[in-house]
DNA sequence: CTATCTATCCATCAAACGATTGAATCGTAG
DNA sequence: CTACGATTCAATCGTTTGATGGATAGATAG
């Protein structure tokens, strides 16, 4: 059993993947009302309906962007897991941050994505909510904030969440922020990271118990 | 010189305001592109062209509702502001979530409409962007991160925008977290308060200076 | 009363949208 | 070479979108 999605990702040169890929990009800059298909067909130089024939409606691509976005980032936190497995927390934080931003950095549709999920509301509501954001859960234990992955408590859900979206802010918000600041791209990236370390390590560490 | 907005907001009977009220609402729902001239309309009460003979193209109406909407928060912080003259910096801070949050919980769309703009993408740009974040350098100074309005270093804005960004965060996604910690409103507003004095207190205290 | 201005609705437009259909193209197995 | 399935394209459909023009009612001024 392997869903279109799988099979789009296996070959990377296919059409599938390709509408896929710009679908991302496209969707993650303008979300689901801003993006027209046309706009991916577009950009992926084919016609519309070659896009409705590999991917089915609208909506139907918009899900599968939604779902490919979150296994990619859970599969990065995976690795950042394994990279600071052990550490004091202090250096867990530091080393996940830069991993995590640098990661963003290079995908930042990603951010948009999960961003426009979280703030927008779609017309027509699917539910698709509740497939995604269990990996709050993970963090919650990569950071040492709880035991299990299940019963987290909300309070330790909400610090997660307030982590998580303060990264994705600034990837996201780059367009708007960086001329704000006036600096380029690697002086934001560094500027990005070392705010974020400002910000969090304090709260994590002031009584640090491990 | 009195510009439409300004007479639309002395008599807040007048339609132009409804309308100006119920756009908020709206755009700050589903943003610019999810958003229909005619749902406004329909939610107003009123025709398509009455809306379009108050206030002109959709656009013009959306910058109408940015400025508004920036208008207010900016009022509400300066409001903040005199409440907090003098008092230590971590007092400051606690106080300043706390009548932020509330504030904001109260009017959400100010927290949809800003978070759109900064990540969102509107297909055919028209640059406001501006005239509108100004008072980052206003917070600075109340946070005693900054001397005067002008020259705030790079560093001091992005921890601005870090602390701005986050409140906006669980406001603006309350629809999303709020089901995935499964709390009831006012124990997630009250979760929102003590998230972010967990997460922004220790940051801005724990070299304190002043 | 009449003229003028304001405010509203109704009907309608051209453009853009998502979606579908049917034909053309391509590679491949027999 | 032929036949067939998979893929792509051109053309088009019905709907929704933002926007406009004209008619109507009400208030106000001369």
């Amino acid at each position: 059993m392997s869903t279109p999605l799988e099979k789009a990702r296996k070959d990377p040169e296919s059409m599938k993947a390709r509408i896929l890929d710009v679908a991302r990009r496209i969707f993650g800059e303008y979300g689901f009302h801003g993006t027209t298909t046309r706009m991916i067909a577009q950009e992926v130089g084919i016609d519309i309906s070659t896009l409705h024939y590999h991917w089915g409606g609208k909506k139907d691509l918009y899900e599968s962007v939604v779902i490919d976005i979150n296994k990619d980032l859970r599969q990065k936190l995976v690795e950042v897991e394994q990279e600071i497995h052990g550490l004091p927390l202090g250096e867990r934080l530091d080393i996940s941050i830069d991993m995590t931003t640098d990661y963003l950095f290079e995908h930042p549709e990603v951010s948009n994505l999960i961003l426009f999920r979280y703030f927008g509301k779609t017309r027509s509501d699917g539910n698709l909510d509740a497939i995604i954001p269990e990996f709050t859960a993970d963090i919650a234990r990569s950071m040492g904030l709880a035991r299990d992955k299940k019963n987290v408590q909300p309070e330790t859900m909400m610090k997660v969440l307030a982590v998580m979206n303060s990264i994705h802010n600034f990837i996201s918000g780059e367009n708007f922020f960086r001329p704000m600041v006036k600096v380029d791209r690697e002086r934001y990236i560094a500027l990005v990271k070392e705010t974020l370390k400002f910000i969090l390590i304090p709260a994590f560490t002031q009584n640090e118990a491990i």
